[in-house]
RNA sequence: GGCCCGAUGGCGGAGUGGUUACGUAGAGGACUGCAAAUCCUCGCACGCCGGUUCGAUUCCGGCUCGGGCCUCCA
């Protein structure tokens, strides 16, 4: 039994899906105008692992899991425009580059990533729709969702339409019926990218293009809605309101999950503040399984700081845990580590468990299960270059050693720790790792 | 201002109404020519003030501090 945390009920909740056999897990995914940021792998990590759970205890073919691509924005508009280049030219080249750096931190993809710009006649059809039923009006060449008419509109993030608007700080369009209304759709100038549709030509709000694609592919109401905390409001509280008032009130989502925040210092990362470090920064000196171990070293709600401290410890863990594998071929994965991920995906517990165990085999397939220990044994330690000369020098040093010329074994010794490498006396001779 | 979340040892980070992880760093020991790695042992904590209780780090209230959202945001 997975136990997960609802944001809705703010409390912890069995998960029981609705079809074991169809499981449907829908993430927020990236609006794809620039290179992620390490906050922005946190989520896709920490719904991976969930994913991997959800596959280990329902089977492999239980779950079906969609994460978007937001690739029609308004800042993706301005990147093309400040490069000259059309829009698909962004959003594909930023696209391959989460991929990559979502792959480089074991970030498999998941089973559907579908595309807003492709997905465009089912969010006319989904406005049209709570146009009909009375959720949504047209005005000037917009479409606006009509808050109003939802009285269940707050539910996610707790907070009622006085409150939503005592601290607004946007001016209020003078076509909007309520401030707190929001846009469904927008009318494009000429030369901007845009859809023909029954209110002119334009393109999707964000949140409708949400909204849209869950319903195209994985329906009404779905298992888990994940996301990161700052998507509650007003992403998902408007989600929820465009789904239920588009589908007879069904719910949108039966689990609402959200991971924190990456921190810098004292504050959350994030491209606004410009305080970010990226994926692809951080791989030219660590290798992507010590910053997926350093991802999972906190609970996934919790606050996470990133510091070079705690990238070196994850790389520690990661040697300790690569030694105590050896060559060895993955065995059965721990139940311990399940069960500690089973609460509400507790990685920081399920660590713990997994440096307590003993036998490599075990070892092996419980870290794989979590992503790590995915490189050869030789291949961690040493690289894949660079091995002849060093095996050369050792042999040097090894006749050294055999005259009792320790000053000289130390000499190339110390040159290779110089070099940073690291060398390993043992009953079987010396082996020898970058450090 | 409103809503929400958090406060655990040098650092990271679980958990628990009474014996409290784990990692990392540090100390000592074994091993080693010396190291490294490994193993063993050992310090070190539960923001403040009340309340409930035989007993609270754990439950409740207040306070302080920090963070998040209210605008794009994982």
């Amino acid at each position: 039994m997975i136990r997960l945390y609802d944001t809705m009920a703010r409390e912890k909740r069995d998960f029981v899906p609705a079809d074991p056999k169809r499981i449907t897990m829908y993430v927020c995914g990236p609006t794809v105008y620039g290179r992620a940021h390490i906050g922005n792998a946190r989520p896709a990590v920490v719904f991976d692992t969930l994913a991997r759970l959800i596959r280990h205890q329902y089977g492999a073919d239980s779950l079906v899991y969609a994460r978007n691509v937001t690739d029609v924005d308004d800042k993706i508009i301005a990147a093309a425009e400040a490069e000259g280049v059309e829009p698909a030219v962004i959003t594909e080249r930023y696209e391959r580059h989460y991929l990559d750096d979502m792959g480089a931190v074991g970030v498999a993809p998941p089973d559907l990533a579908p595309h807003a710009t492709t997905e465009i006649a089912p969010m006319i059809a989904l406005i049209d729709r709570l146009i009909g039923l009375g959720h949504a009006y047209p005005a000037e060449g917009h479409v606006l969702f009509d808050v109003l008419s939802d009285p269940d509109y707050g539910a996610l993030s707790r907070r009622d339409r006085d409150a939503m608007l005592a601290g607004a700080r946007v001016e209020v369009a003078p076509y909007k019926r309520d401030p707190a209304d929001f846009v469904l759709w927008k009318p494009s100038a000429d030369g901007v990218i845009g859809w023909d549709s029954p209110w002119g030509r334009g393109r999707p709000g964000w949140h409708i293009e949400c909204s849209a694609m869950i319903r195209a592919h994985l329906g009404e109401t779905i298992d888990i809605h994940g996301g990161g905390l700052d998507l509650i409001f007003p992403h998902h509280e408007n989600e929820i309101a465009q789904s239920r008032c588009a589908h007879g009130g069904a719910p949108l989502a039966r689990y609402w999950v959200h991971n924190g925040f990456v921190d810098m210092g004292a504050e959350k990362m994030s491209k606004s503040l410009g305080n970010i470090i990226t994926p692809a920064e951080l791989l030219e000196t660590h290798d992507g399984e010590t910053l997926r171990l350093a991802l999972l070293s906190a609970q996934y709600r919790q606050p996470l700081a990133w510091t070079e401290a705690a990238v070196t410890q994850a790389k520690t863990m990661l040697d300790r845990l690569y030694r105590a594998a050896g060559d060895a071929s993955p065995g059965e994965i721990d139940g311990s580590v399940i069960e500690a991920l089973a609460d509400d995906l507790n990685t920081p517990l399920a660590l713990s468990r997994l440096m307590a165990l003993d036998d490599p085999a075990t070892i092996k397939a419980s870290a794989g299960f979590l992503g790590l220990l995915g490189h050869e044994f030789d291949a961690w330690f040493q690289g894949d270059s660079g091995g002849k000369d060093v095996e050369a020098r050792i042999a040097e040093r090894a006749k050294a050693k055999a005259r009792r010329d320790f000053a000289a074994a130390d000499r190339i010794r110390d040159e290779l720790t110089a070099e940073g490498i690291v060398l390993e006396d043992g009953a079987e001779g010396t082996t020898w790792r970058r450090s």
